[in-house]
DNA sequence: AAAAATCAAATTGTGAGCAATACAATTGCG
DNA sequence: CGCAATTGTATTGCTCACAATTTGATTTTT
């Protein structure tokens, strides 16, 4: 009898797994600040090259339009960015930070080192790992 | 200026979206057999030990009864699962597979292989970087 | 034995995530 | 130029995830 099926054997659970404990230990940090982990991640993106295209971000994010766009429209509501279309090519809509978006910045800079230790290892290990992880994610195909 | 809020120095993003690629990863895997991802998870605790209440499988995945119920209805409506309140203690649920749940266990037998080939990485780096992502896990502190 | 505390699951509401589809704008080709 | 194909975003429908609350059962306390 194979051991293929054995849950703990599988990579795939435990990828799946560390990333919800991630989110999940991301969270107390982030509520202060009223934002959700993948809200996060977009303002990561736009804190670090402004003014971008829907599927500018998508693509930096792996992730589509679909998911994309209700979480945009929250982070509009919220007041942190605006939409707006191209002049240039009205099929685009150009997503810029307010004010109120950059300065979530200066609030934002404290959390990696949080999550740092809440980690606990040393920056060695986590470069390690995420190199493994991004050479996996390459290997598994490109999205779209 | 630190590149701390960089998005490519994040780990947390590189084991976000890599759990994503797998995900992703699986659908061709296991649409055939009309699963999604987090069933299929779940039907892997079942296969090794069948039987069990809603919160024995949400301690094993990680996940809390929210999320389980309605995807264990939906288990049950496609015939893989039954569920029935238990007669000593009858808060609980508890799950068993049909017989249709079993037999799925041979079709699935050749999905781990699969995976593996996808991830085109050998076993010792398989289980070396899933030791790592679990302690990482654990550092990250237990769910509930 | 009755009341209180605890526990297990289900329910509700919000926020993702993706496939499929729709639609408007743009591009490319004859 | 004119039409078809492509591109960028939005919409719909389904699934997953979790927090907070509810419902109902069991155990503990008095």
């Amino acid at each position: 009898m194979s051991d293929d099926l054995k849950l703990d054997n599988q990579l795939c659970f435990a990828v799946h797994s560390t990333a919800h404990a991630i989110a999940r230990a991301y969270r107390p940090l982030l509520d202060p600040l009223g934002l959700t982990y993948p809200q996060y991640l977009t303002l990561l993106v736009l804190w670090e090259q402004d003014d971008l295209t829907v599927s500018d971000i998508g693509a930096r994010l792996l992730i589509d339009s679909g998911t994309l766009t209700p979480l945009l429209k929250r982070l509009e509501a919220a007041g942190y960015v605006t939409r707006r279309r191209s002049d240039k090519d009205e099929r685009q809509v150009r997503v810029a930070l307010t004010a109120a978006g950059q300065a979530l910045k200066a609030k934002a800079v404290c959390i990696p080192q949080e999550m740092g230790k809440a980690m606990g290892c040393s920056l060695e290990e986590i470069g390690e790992l995420r190199e493994r992880l991004n050479e996996l994610r390459a290997r598994l195909g490109q999205v779209t």
